[in-house]
DNA sequence: GAAATTTACATGAAATTTCATGTTTTATGA
DNA sequence: TCATAAAACATGAAATTTCATGTAAATTTC
């Protein structure tokens, strides 16, 4: 009984599947299907993901400073410095020191900066919208509950503010 | 009316915040969230993250494709190419072709990365049991099938096999 | 069944990311 | 208030990732 009579495939492996049901692996696959086309509408517009994360983020908070921004957007400080100095070199931002606190720097929105950033969320909401659709109605508002519960109870969720 | 009298902060920006509620924000922050703990057991263990992904895909299919990996593991395939290479000096995978289809390049876990893999992947299922605590009781089961439906919605579905 | 396509990977050069660390400025504390 | 610690960025070198493309093998077409 060491091999199966009728072994089709070479008697691949163990039956159990852990990966396909797995919460951390839903959430990212989850994540980049979702992102999936819209990011490819952020890039046509020649902006990678990170920038369009940022234009979102100064978007809502016009002259955040950079430690903030990276926590928004979900970039690590030292790549986000480097990622804003080609969106200013670019003309959609602006870096200006703080002058309360001259420790900070502050990212603006140019006039470009700010149009982009205006139609790309206008865009962002029409596809969120189509998005929530598909999640057969009531679906799409329980989970954006269940996904902010999931993130204020395990990121102490700060503003953007400041 | 431009002004406001009692203006604490500079007088900011305007109003309306759209990325704290953005369902693709939300998505990609939660799966960064709820990541992070676990993730960071993987680097101890001397693995990056897409390292783990695909040590954890190997122990659900043995032999798998490169391109099925690179599709579960949700890494781009030329990346993979080079993971799977520096995995397979470390001694943690070997490649095989198929003699089936000789176009094909198969990846199996060495002894060691067997070991690893499964050491890893109860840890993992610790992890996510803990997670799903957090999560309040029956969100947890509510969340994974949101999010599973989701991405049935989105992406076409397809399995490890083969 | 030969040519044209498609599939599956591999690879090289350019670009980006990471990691550790440096600099400047602000908070803290004895 | 002076020293020390912490915070906020910036930066350089090494490593990784990306993008376009190359190669080999199977599949489809005509």
């Amino acid at each position: 009984m060491t091999d199966s009579p009728l072994a089709q495939p070479p008697a691949p492996e163990n039956g159990d599947t852990f990966v396909s049901g797995y919460l951390l692996y839903l959430l990212a696959a989850a994540s980049e299907a979702a992102s999936a086309q819209f990011h490819a509408r952020v890039r046509e517009e020649g902006l990678r993901v990170p920038e369009w994360r940022v234009l979102a983020c100064l978007h809502d908070r016009d002259g955040a400073m950079v430690t903030r921004l990276a926590q928004f957007a979900l970039i690590e400080q030292s790549r986000l410095t480097k990622i804003i100095a080609q969106m200013e070199d670019r003309g959609i931002v602006t870096r200006r020191g703080d002058p309360e606190d001259r420790r900070r720097t502050r990212v603006y929105l140019t006039p470009e900066g700010r149009a982009l950033a205006e139609a790309l969320v206008a865009e962002a909401r029409r596809h969120e919208a189509d998005l929530l659709n598909i999640l057969a109605g009531s679906d799409g508002a329980r989970i954006k509950q269940a996904l902010r519960a999931l993130i204020d109870r395990l990121a102490p969720a700060e503003s953007l503010d400041a």
